[in-house]
Parts: structure tokens; sequence; C-alpha cells
DNA sequence: CTCGACTTTGGAACGAGGTTCCAATTCTGA
DNA sequence: TCAGAATTGGAACCTCGTTCCAAAGTCGAG
């Protein structure tokens, strides 16, 4: 890529014309990451994609970090963006919890992304949008965090296992996945350690990631309705 | 350390006198990870506090990721070892979520590890004494792969918030924390976007971590009940 | 006891990646 | 038009996981 002809005139490759920004670095970054996964974002690869040096990224990004804390956040904020939602109800959070569940699954390095670093800003506005709409449902004031924070915990949960299933087996099904897994754990002890997760084995093989998560949010909120009013 | 004498004699350190093993190599590497967190633990630092090259210990660690497993497997054995339990009820499901959140607090470099690799032993082990308590509750089969993921999903939120919050603010108070935390937000979109999170932000100051856990866990299980028999 | 094969050890060396540095280039405003 | 500021490109630095290999120890067969 870099011409060094024998002596001292043609010395770099010619200048970018087009200016880089922020916007189009964060842009090119998720395209790698949705392309390649996560480990293929380095800045060498980014720079190179963006025909530049990697030097020159850090004038608009300070580092790797916060380059995926804003990949994240621009993910987040497509599906928290527009909707501050007609009628609130149970209802508009399952369609927030399942939205955000529906970009982890799509982008899976964003799962890793989101429960590497909560508190980040992409983390920040789940939270919000659960702790929004969780106004209407009749929660005590002094429950609204917790409740709050068993959501947040659900999606933190979902992210983790989302990032790392695509992470170790990128196209394997199910069942060697499972086989994958197992087998890690009957290196270090009996099979029979394990009478649950062989139960469920092979359900594994053709579950809904996604009707599962739904599960355990209607869980969450038929818990939150007992607690409000008991029968 | 090593003793570069002036000619070609005494090349080397001696040999140490007892022998490496696996054991021994994880409990040191959990001792670094208690005492200076997630950064510290290297192969270097790790050989440096044995006396020993780091390619000596590739003899018993196949690599990073299988030592940290076994730190984490390690500890989340302690945990789930020794109770299969006298009485199986939900209070045995409460007493194993909340003894698996006490120990990630208090390594919060588990949390991390918990949360970036779901799947390996350690979690496999939590998700595992999940369904085992979980049997007693009267849950349709087919909702029990489902509920264990729900308990599961719990876990690995709070793990990743605990990992986080002693990652980010190691010595400071909540309020310093949760300023540092809006602060990057704030340098995002105005203060006024996050409305619910800074209605909370009160509350962090004096809330208790375990305590919220512990009503997500209830909630969960209120789910559970009003899920199993409608009033 | 001795010798050779196998195992373990210690440390150097390699390669990758984040980050810093700096000279060259371009841009901006007076 | 020109000086100062900002941007760019790429080399260089540093740390870390990992690999390699020669030295040192271990052990069984003869």
């Amino acid at each position: 890529m870099s011409k060094k002809d024998g002596s001292k005139d043609a010395r770099r490759s010619p200048r970018r014309r087009d200016a880089l920004s922020k916007r189009v670095i964060v842009q090119t970054a998720i395209d790698i990451l949705d392309a390649d996964g996560e480990e293929a974002l380095t800045f060498r690869a980014l720079a190179a994609r963006l025909s530049t040096g990697a030097g020159a990224l850090y004038h608009h990004v300070s580092n790797k970090d916060q380059l995926l804390a804003a990949a994240a956040t621009n993910l987040v904020e497509r599906v928290t963006g527009p909707a501050p939602s007609s009628d609130s109800s149970e209802a508009t959070l399952r369609t927030l919890m399942l939205d955000v569940f529906d970009v982890i699954r799509a982008h899976p390095w964003l799962g890793a992304q989101l429960s590497r670093a909560p508190w980040q800003p992409a983390d920040l506005l789940i939270f919000e949008r659960i702790g929004e709409l969780l106004a209407p449902l009749q929660i005590p004031d002094e429950m609204r965090f917790d409740v709050a924070s068993a959501f947040m915990n659900h999606v933190l949960g979902a992210a983790a296992q989302q990032a790392a299933g695509t992470c170790i087996a990128p196209n394997l099904d199910r069942a060697a996945f499972l086989e994958k897994v197992t087998a890690g754990w009957t290196a270090h002890a009996g099979r029979d350690q394990l009478p649950f997760v062989h139960e469920i084995a092979p359900q594994l093989a053709h579950h809904d990631d996604r009707q599962q998560f739904a599960t355990g949010v209607n869980l969450l909120l038929a818990g939150i309705a007992a607690a409000t009013h008991p029968c």
C-alpha cells in the first residue's frame, strides 16, 4: 500500500480528499463489526478501510472503548428513539424489551459491548426507557428502581448470551453447539453432575431464544402484577 | 531477577524446587485477581509471582481463557457445591441466588468472567443448580427451560454490573460514581433526556445492591406463582 | 549405577494490537 | 499571501498472549 520508491520523493500516499469525521468512523466500525465480528475491529483494519493511518483516527475518537461505546449508542438509539409511545402499558414495555433483544440478536457484538460496560450511554438509554415505561404500572416508589433494575438485568443477561452464542459457534447448529459446551464440562466432572442441563439439552436444538426472552419478560410483569395487587 | 554475569556461566536462574501444578497456578491467579483486579493478571505477572517463566505455565494451563474459566469454576463451586440442600423450596433457590451474588460481589472480576463467557463450566454449574431448585415448584415442563433462563439472566445481569461498578470506580462513593456515569451521557445529549435516570439518581447513594438483586429474585418467584396458579 | 527418552522449566523471541509521536500537508483567518 | 492551527499518514513504542527451544530434571530399563 505504501510506495517506497528508490529515493526520497513520493514519500507518502496522497492525502485523503474527503474529511474524516467521528460519524463516518463510527459507521465504518459498525460495518466491520457486523461483517466480521468483534475481533475484526482493530484501529489498523479501520484505518485501512478508510484509507488512512491509525493515528488519524485518534483526532476524532479518543480510544477504542469510546469508539465501541459510540457504535453501541448509535444502534440503541435507533430502537429507543422513535417511541415515547402512544398507549403506555405493559404492551409497550414488552415491545421495547423485544426491540432491544432484536437489535442485540442482529448485532451480537452489541450484546458483548452492553454487558461489558453497563452504565455506558447505550445502557443508560435502555434503562431510561424501561423506567419511563414502568411509570404507568402502579409500582410503589421505593420499588421502581429495583424493578427497573430487574428488567435491565434481564436485558444484560440476554445480551451476554447472544454475544457468546454467535462468538463460540458462528456456524454451528445448536446441537453441535451444546455438544461443544458440555464437552468442556465433561472434562471437568462426570456427565451425571449436570442432570438438569442434560434434561434440558434436547430442547436446545429447536428452541427460540426470542420466545424465551419474552417469557422472562412476562414472568417479571406477572411478578409486578402479583406484588402490586395481591390476590 | 536474572543474573547475567560477565561471561557464559550461571546462565539461568536455578530451577524451582517445588513442582508447578494447575492447582497452584489457578489459586495464584485468583490471588492476583482479588488483590489487583482483572487487568493485573498477565502471564508475566503470574510467572513472576511463581518465580518461573511464562512458558512454563503453558504446560499446565492451555491459555488465558482456560485459566480464567478455571478460576471462575473454582469460586463458583464453593457456592454451588455444598448444598444439594435440605428443604427444597423457594427459600433454597433464593439462598442460592444470593450466595452467587455474594461471591460475585466479593470478587468483581468473577462477574466479568461469568458474563463474558456464559456456557463456561462456571455458568453451567449455576444454571444447573437453578434448574434443580426450580423442580419442586410446580412449573409446566415446557416452561422450565425458559424460567431457569430468566433466573440465569438475572445473575448474568448483576454480574455485569458488579464487574463494571468496581472497575470504573474502584474507590469512589456512589454519588461520585453516578456523576461520572451521567457526565459521560451529558456530553452526548441534554440532561433532560434522561428524566427517569435523574429521578432515580439520589437513591443510588444509599441503595443496597444486594437488596435490589433480592427484589428481582422475588419478582421472578412471584411471577412463577402467578403463572402457575392464577387467582 | 548408568544411560537415554520423556517431561518440565525458564526465558527469549514473535506477532498483534492499542496508543503515541511527529513530520508533512492542508486549512483558516488576518 | 502567510503564519499558526488542525489534520493526516505512518512509523515507532509498549504490553501482552503465545510459541519455541535449549537446559535441567525425572524415571525406567538394562
